[in-house]
DNA sequence: TAAATTGTTTGGAAGTATTACAATTTTGTA
DNA sequence: TACAAAATTGTAATACTTCCAAACAATTTA
């Protein structure tokens, strides 16, 4: 089940599964279309008619804090977030703004909170930036 | 001399060398800090006082574009342009903002202009994030 | 050289993402 | 049940970026 998935991705990360935060956290393994906040706010705001994006700013946020969640800055407009936490490269298409997973790469050590000469390194992320094969077809 | 640096960049890249182009380059190449759009602006606008800021936007994206810049995204408020265009990691501080070079790290290899399984890729940023040596030091 | 064309810059206005903050609601515990 | 702490809400404010049309500069053509 997604909510047992949901509810234990939280204590595990020592977050307190309030309802918002399973919705969201629920919203994010089911859809790891890297979403942005208002792509979750718009999902859930249905089901959670009361659910304010102020919420979900801070939560998602928190998430990625507490490594409960990857957070992708690769697009210079808007935020998303990723329930898939395991370490790989993001690819983002410059032509129509999706963010996905580029598995054909294997991703090189990526370090988590660990000491490296002083820096104190939180997490890692490494992007490839270009055209999608979708989009390649579209223009030729 | 930095004015005969900032040309070659740009020819070099099939940039046409423009006042305000030269003046964006050397402002890049003399400051290797990782400026903002903002920063290279409030930089210029002295000299050059009719500068607009849509220019500035415009011309570092299309350096970017043209690979004779690099465009780092790790801060989800505002891009900033890099004129060491040989690939390095990137640190950036979730305390005071700074992106700073991560010289203790040697990148993996980061592809430029090549096509991977469909995908054509412009180029790659490995960017790690964390505490730096500074704000650490004033937190203990 | 003059006219036409192409490329570049400007500046203000508009759009959008994000945060700040104070008030309200909910939760956990004594 | 009552209280304190934590979480959520909603509005307002801020900041970054792009749009767009006009002005300007450079280049090509006749």
């Amino acid at each position: 089940m997604m909510q047992d998935e949901a509810y234990q991705r939280l204590v595990s990360h020592d977050i307190r599964p309030s309802l918002q935060r399973m919705e969201i956290m629920e919203y994010l393994l089911a859809h790891l279309t890297h979403p942005t906040v208002d792509d979750v706010y718009k999902g859930l705001c249905e089901k959670i008619p009361t659910l304010s994006r102020t919420t979900v700013y801070n939560t998602l946020r928190m998430f990625y804090e507490k490594h409960a969640a990857q957070m992708i800055t690769i697009n210079d407009h808007r935020v998303c977030y990723d329930g898939d936490i395991r370490p790989h490269v993001h690819f983002y298409c410059n032509h129509c703004g999706r963010v996905l997973d580029f598995k054909d790469v294997i991703a090189p050590k990526m370090p988590q909170e660990t000491d490296i000469n002083g820096f104190h390194v939180h997490d890692a992320q490494l992007y490839y930036r270009g055209i999608c094969p979708d989009c390649r077809d579209k223009k030729a």
